[in-house]
DNA sequence: CGGCTACTTGATGATGCTCAAGCGGAGTGG
DNA sequence: CCACTCCGCTTGAGCATCATCAAGTAGCCG
């Protein structure tokens, strides 16, 4: 096992300990890789081990009822998941799937806790971090009770447009993720994220070109939404 | 002032510290009283102070365009609230408001943190709190994002009831939310939570009583709500 | 070229939001 | 003690919207 890739160096929330304990934390791990859509965790696993991301991405997920998904986060490089079953919560309830060729060290608990009362600096970062997770929830809560569906579509749209690198007033999403993503993240049936982007078209706001949108009027969109 | 009533005994997220110590953290607080519908603190508000409830209860809201407004949460006796604000996020976004007579004990950011750090266990006891909000928030952006209003109108009020007290298979709600208190928690709006009841009521799934609510069909009633 | 997946578009029916009108109970002032 | 009024609840009609179903198209990979 090659000990120079398996370090917790580029790990966020450990960014304040010092290099010799950080290796101990490196040694202390359960270094893991996972594939493309490879499942991280599931739900009412019991591990309750806390998963550093050193390269690569995940989502967490939310099923409800049988069907239906929500996408709950995407995590990246060098940010952390699994803490809240980790510290408290009785159960795992989401499931986490790798986004990408994914490299993480599980932690255990245990270990975990520990580590978290020896250091009392990393016990901030960690409580800023879930802080803003819950300003980032507060945010989205309040969204989804008071926009309609289609709304929200338009708003993860502006969410994800870039200004055009090429000049012009235009912004651009590129690449547009996959229909069934969007919908996961806005709440919505995939059918529902088509029509959205097709009224769109129609009214000359944006443009389809391939794989990426060119939204032209920013602004009017921005009204449509309703915010 | 009288310090025997101006205690953080009763405040959970400091039960783990020395009785002594508490003493000096209530003397370093500033304490204050709110009546009913009194606003405690508001957004944009840049104080960053950490709020102890050592009694009565608040509501935690967000309003969204100019309107419209949404309950994040409701905080009790020997909770906290404003540990976001002091922690990272850089603005607050809620608005907190008494639902009763309320007193509290306002602590400084800065004293909050060296508090922090120097009692590891109440960090740790703070991130199991925030931990327990992710997770519950969590669950309510899963639900919004997948259920009908009218759905989550029956989910709330399932969520309110309670075994009959005088026996019978009943469930009863006592007393009975306003309904714009409803329709803020469900996200929808308040004649779509009369229309909801009416509905329930025609059905007799469940009957109106004065400030009550009696259920009848508990079981029917939870498949009507789609989960 | 065939087959698959994702996207597009439309039709339909159910549903929720807006508007509007009436009702009932609690509190107020005479 | 009685009107009066206000606020919250109830109910309904009309209309826009969204989920569902369905069919057809575009692009990709073997």
């Amino acid at each position: 096992m090659n000990i120079s890739k398996h370090s917790l160096a580029k790990v966020k929330l450990l960014s304040d300990v010092a290099p010799e304990s950080l290796e101990e934390l490196s040694n202390n791990c359960r270094w893991r890789e996972f594939k493309t859509d490879e499942v991280v965790l599931d739900r009412n696993n019991v591990s309750r081990e806390v998963y550093f991301i050193t390269d690569g991405s995940v989502r967490v997920m939310n099923f409800i009822g049988k069907d239906r998904e929500v996408t709950l986060a995407e995590i990246k490089k060098g940010a952390h998941f699994g803490e809240l079953a980790a510290i408290g919560s009785p159960e795992r309830t989401a499931r986490v799937v790798a986004l990408e060729k994914t490299i993480v060290a599980a932690m255990s608990r245990d270990y975990f806790i520990s580590m978290l009362l020896k250091f009392p600096e990393v016990s901030l970062r960690l409580l800023r971090d879930l802080a803003y997770v819950i300003s980032s929830m507060n945010e989205r809560v309040a969204t989804l009770s008071v926009t309609a569906p289609r709304q929200r579509v338009y708003l993860e749209l502006l969410r994800l447009a870039v200004p055009d690198p090429r000049g012009r007033g235009d912004w651009v999403i590129e690449p547009l993720p996959k229909h069934d993503e969007l919908a996961a993240w806005a709440g919505v049936d995939v059918e529902e994220v088509a029509h959205a982007i097709g009224k769109l078209a129609r009214e000359k706001v944006l443009e389809r070109q391939n794989r990426t949108l060119v939204i032209h009027d920013r602004a009017k969109m921005h009204e449509m939404s309703g915010m």
